[in-house]
DNA sequence: CCTAAAGCCTCCCACCATGGGAAGGTCAAT
DNA sequence: ATTGACCTTCCCATGGTGGGAGGCTTTAGG
């Protein structure tokens, strides 16, 4: 086990594995990130190993905190083009942000409308030894066999 | 065009398209669940184009309506299990439903999570021309560089 | 009868982010 | 010198869907 511990920024350059722990990501991770040009200029050792610098967990770490909050790689290649220009402006960064989130809220609400409906038929659903069940019955046709159920269902069946 | 419109059930075997256009999915993905093995003995006329009666094109609504509630295809595959088992119990399904819903609430939470950061963030950037942004500086690192971000974040902070 | 269009067939590839694993090289400690 | 931990590259899998190539069948129109 190395010395250079937790979080401590270490003073020289590190291997991969070392990096991977102080950017809180997996070593596979790093190297498939370089691979998509989200760092470059890696340096390596004569025999071929990566070694990374600050500058180089520091990206990672950011990498990192950005897929934590849901972001793709491609927002992500665009965060990070933006961190190191310094003519950025802060409306640029919002815009991806403010797309990520619309984004986010479309996809929960997709979740939470199946969830809506989910839970109605798990509701009617006795849940014991006999064969009938509701659920099965929606996923068979349901009530309204012929129609659509893409749209907004009525809110008071969840059908 | 053909003439079998809409949703009334034909009376005779269909085609690919015309199936995959009465259940409301894709010519191809039908091909696909007959691979995953949820379709069997699917009809071929003697130059091996698949044929569909109605049993068929009600199992792919099935399969459609179980998708839309967001199910997997593992799971769609109990589902049909136990629509075609007299002896099932209203438990079984039951306990799938309530499988899923839960997974649907772990993934919901954890994107509400991320919105609720990202609002947070969005809500301090100015949106301007100039490069100050809170946003690329809590991927940077944040206020508080070293520690985990993983765990429940303030709810005050959203950080 | 011939041709064109539309529909069908199979097979392969791509997405997105991640992990698993094989086969082999490097380095430090015993 | 051997061991074991670490590194390298390369390929494969996930899950649900779409795209497309290359080729066969069927039907309709000339």
């Amino acid at each position: 086990m190395s010395h250079a511990l937790q979080h401590g920024l270490p003073a020289g350059p590190v291997q991969i594995g070392e990096a991977a722990r102080l950017a809180g990501v997996s070593a596979k991770m790093v190297r498939h990130y370089e691979s998509l040009g989200l760092l470059e200029g890696v340096q390596r050792t004569d025999s071929g190993y990566r070694l990374y610098g600050q500058a180089d967990v520091h990206r990672l770490r950011f990498i990192r905190r950005s897929r934590e909050l849901g972001f793709s790689m491609t927002e992500i290649a665009e965060l990070l083009s933006l961190w190191g220009n310094r003519a950025r402006t802060s409306a640029s960064v919002k815009r991806i942000a403010q797309q990520h989130v619309d984004d986010l809220s479309r996809r929960i609400a997709a979740m939470q409308a199946m969830q809506r409906s989910l839970q109605h038929l798990l509701q009617g659903c006795s849940g014991d030894e006999r064969p009938e069940c509701p659920i099965l019955d929606d996923l068979a046709g349901g009530p309204e066999q012929g129609s659509e159920h893409g749209g907004e269902p009525c809110p008071a069946t969840g059908v």
